[in-house]
DNA sequence: AATGAATGAGGATTCATTCAT
DNA sequence: TATGAATGAATCCTCATTCAT
C-alpha cells in the first residue's frame, strides 16, 4: 500500500491513474457485474477507501474509464481526418468506413463499455459526472463532426455530428445483439439460427457503409 | 386468491394471460427491477408460488411477454403489407417507414423489452426457452422479410429478414439513447446538449429511411 | 398413472409397496434432501397428492422404510440366532460380530436412515407414527435381545435388548463418521489425517467385538 | 451498534469474542436451525455484515465454537491426564471413566454440537475451515491419546488416539438417541417403551467402562 | 380414492458505500 | 489523505403440503 499522503496534484493524478488502469484491467477480463471494488482496490495497490476518494461510485470509475477510452477515440479519428485533409485528398465512404470499423476495433473494451453506460454506468452517477460526460462527449462529436464534414462531402452542415451520433446509436445496438448471453450463444449454434450469430465488425462496417450511402443519395 | 383451480387447458391459459397482463401492467408503471414477482402475483390475484407454475423465472415471464409483443408486432406487419401486395400497389421507402415507425410507437412495451432483452432477460432464462424465444423470432423475421421483398423492390432475396433484423437494432440502440437516466436527463436539459435529445420516432424513421435510401442506392 | 378407484385393501398394500419402493430407489440415488415427493410419485405411478394419502408427510415415508428395513434385518437376525440355537451350538463373539457385521453390510440404505431418522425423520411425524415405529422397534428388541441372551452365555437377562440398543447406537456414531461430507471427505485425503478415514464395516467389527469382550470379561 | 472499530489484533479478536459468546448463547436458548444470523448479530452488538466479516458463514463460526469447546475439554483431558502421571498414580478404567464422563457433562453445547457437525456444520464450510479443524481435531487427539496410553497399562502405541476417537463416535450415537425429538420423547413416555429412555451420562459412562474392558481384556 | 393446481413461509449472503481512526 | 472495519438493504425461488375437483 501507498502510505504516504499530502501529495501533490501530480501524485494525486498518479493515484487516479493506478485506480483507471487497475479498472481497465478487470473489465477485460470479466464482467462489470463481476467486478468487486475491492478486486480494482487492491489491483492499484490502494485501500477500498480510496476508491471513493477519487470516484465517487462504482459506476463513476468505469464512466470514466469510458470517458478516456471515448476520447482516445476521437484524438485517432481526429488525426486520421486531419492526414486526410492534409493531404488534400477526399474520402471515400469505402476508406472511412474501415477508418471507423478499425478505430473501434481496437477499442474493445469501449464498445463493452458504451453497451452498459445507459443501462448501467448512467444509474448511478451524480449530476456533475453526466454533465462532464456528457459535455465532453458533446465537443469532441461536434469537433470531429467538422472534421468529418470536411471529408465527407455528402454531408451537409450538422450532419457529421450526427453522424457521430448515429455512430454511437450502431455501436450500443450491434454490439448488444453480437455478443449474446451463453445459453443464448448455445441456442443459436443450432442449425437454423444462422441469422442471430451476428459479427460485430462485418454487421457495424455493412450497416454503417449502407447508411453513408444512404446519405450521399440522399444529398444528390 | 382465486380458489379455483384451472384444470382444463383452456383455464390453465386464461391463468396464465391473468399472470402475464399483470406483469405489463406492472412493467407499464416501473422498471423491471422495481417489480416484485409478488407484486404481479397480487395483481393477477395468485399467489406467488403459482407464477412460478407457468413461468420458470421472473426473466421467463418478461421474455414471454416480449414474445408475444414480437407476435403482435409480426401479425400487424405481415397485415399491413399483405394489405400492400393484395393492392397491387409498389411499396415506397417512405410509406414503409411510415408503417414501422407506428407499429412500433404502438407498443413503447415491447421497445423498452427489447431494450433489456440482452442485458437482463436472457441472462436468467433456460436454454429451451431460449430456443423458443430465437426460433419463433426467427421463423417470423423470415416470413416478415419474404413479404418485405415482395414490397421493396430494391431488396435482394434474403435481404428482407436481414432488413428485420437491422431494425430490431436499431431499435435497441435508439431507445438506449432515447430514454436517457433521470440524471442524464437533466444533464442534457443544459443548452449546448440538445443534440442528446433524441426522440425515439423522429431519429428511427430518419436512420431507417437513410438506411433504405442507401439499400436501394446499392441495388441500383 | 392409475385411474383405478374404490379398492380393495389388497390393492391399497400394493399401491402403498410401489410407494415405498420408489422411495428406496430415489434413496440409493440421492441424499434425503435431494429428493422431491413429486419425484418419488412419478417413480410409483402416482400423482403427488396421493402420496400424501398413504403417508402423512415426507418423513412418516422414510420412517416407514426404515421400520421395514428394521424388521428384515431384525428378521434375518433371528433366523440366524435361531439356526444357531437348532443346531445347539455356542456362539463364539467372533462369530455373532461377523453375523451382525454382514447383516448390517447387506443394508446400506438401512445404515443411512438410522443416521438420519432423529436428526430428521423423527422431526416431522405424529406421534402415532413415532409411537408404532417405537413399538416395533421395542419389540423385536425384546425378542432378538432373547434369542442373543441364548445365544451368548455371558448376556444376563435383558442385557440382549440392551446390546441391541447399543448396537444400534453404534450404527449411528460410525455410520455418521464413516460418510464425512465431500469438503471434509477432500480435507481427510491430506497426509496426516489418516486417522478420519474410517471404514464403516472395520470400526463397527471391532468396536462391537471390543465391546462383547468387555461384557464377556465383566460377566466372568 | 458498536460505533468503534476493531483496528488492532487484540480488538479484533475481542469482537469475534463478543460474536462466538452471543452464537453460544443462542445455541443454549434453541436449536441450530431457529437461530438467526441477526439474532446472534444483535446480541454481539454488531451488523449482521460484520458477522460474514469474522465468519464465511454460519457454519462456519458454529464450528468455531465447536472448536473452542473441543481445545478446553482436550485441555481439561490434558490437564487431568498430567495430574495422574505427576502422582506417579496409575489410573484405573473407573476413574477414567470418571474423569472422561464428567468432563463432557460440564460441556453440554460441545455434545450437541458434536451431534450436528456433521450432519450440517461440515456441509457448508471451505476447504481450509475444514482442514483447520480436522488437523486441529488431528493433532489434539494424538497428544491426548499419548497421555492416556501413559495412563491406561493395556492401551498399545496408538490406542491411545483410537480411544479418543471412538469416545467421539460413542458421544455422537449416545447423544443422538439420548435427545429425541419432541414427539419421541411424548411416545416413549408410554409404558413398556423405558427402553428408550437413554440418560446420556449413564450410558457413555457404561458403554465406555465396556469398552476399556474390552480392551483390557484383549491386551492381556 | 385420486389428482395436480395452488399455496406461501422462510433467511442467508453479498458488496457498494461510509466513516471512525 | 488513507485506511479498512462496519454497515444493512434487498429478494428470488423451492417444495412440502393442502384441497377443490
Amino acid at each position: 500500500m501507498f502510505r504516504c499522503r499530502a501529495m501533490s496534484p501530480e501524485q494525486k493524478q498518479e493515484r487516479r491513474r493506478a485506480i483507471l488502469d487497475a479498472a481497465l484491467q478487470s473489465f477485460q477480463e470479466m464482467s462489470f457485474d463481476a467486478i468487486g471494488i475491492n478486486e480494482v482496490a487492491k489491483r492499484a495497490g490502494v485501500a477500498k477507501g480510496t476508491v471513493y476518494l477519487y470516484f465517487k461510485t462504482k459506476e463513476e470509475l468505469f464512466l470514466a474509464l469510458q470517458s478516456e477510452a471515448f476520447e482516445s477515440w476521437f484524438d485517432e479519428m481526429d488525426a486520421r481526418l486531419e492526414e486526410i485533409q492534409a493531404a488534400h485528398e477526399s474520402c471515400t465512404v469505402d476508406r472511412f468506413v474501415y477508418l471507423v470499423e478499425h478505430s473501434i476495433q481496437d477499442r474493445p473494451a469501449l464498445v463493452r463499455l458504451i453497451a452498459i453506460s445507459h443501462a448501467i454506468l448512467e444509474r448511478n452517477i451524480d449530476f456533475s459526472a453526466a454533465m462532464a460526460f456528457k459535455q465532453m462527449l458533446c465537443e469532441r462529436t461536434f469537433k470531429t463532426g467538422s472534421l468529418l464534414e470536411a471529408c465527407l462531402p455528402f454531408l451537409k452542415p450538422g450532419a457529421g455530428a450526427q453522424l457521430i451520433l448515429r455512430i454511437y446509436t450502431l455501436v450500443i445496438g450491434i454490439q448488444t445483439v453480437a455478443e449474446p448471453t451463453p445459453v443464448v450463444r448455445q441456442a443459436i449454434e443450432k442449425p437454423g439460427l444462422e441469422c442471430f450469430r451476428i459479427n460485430f465488425s462485418d454487421e457495424f462496417s455493412d450497416v454503417l457503409k449502407t447508411l453513408l450511402d444512404g446519405l450521399a443519395y440522399q444529398a444528390r
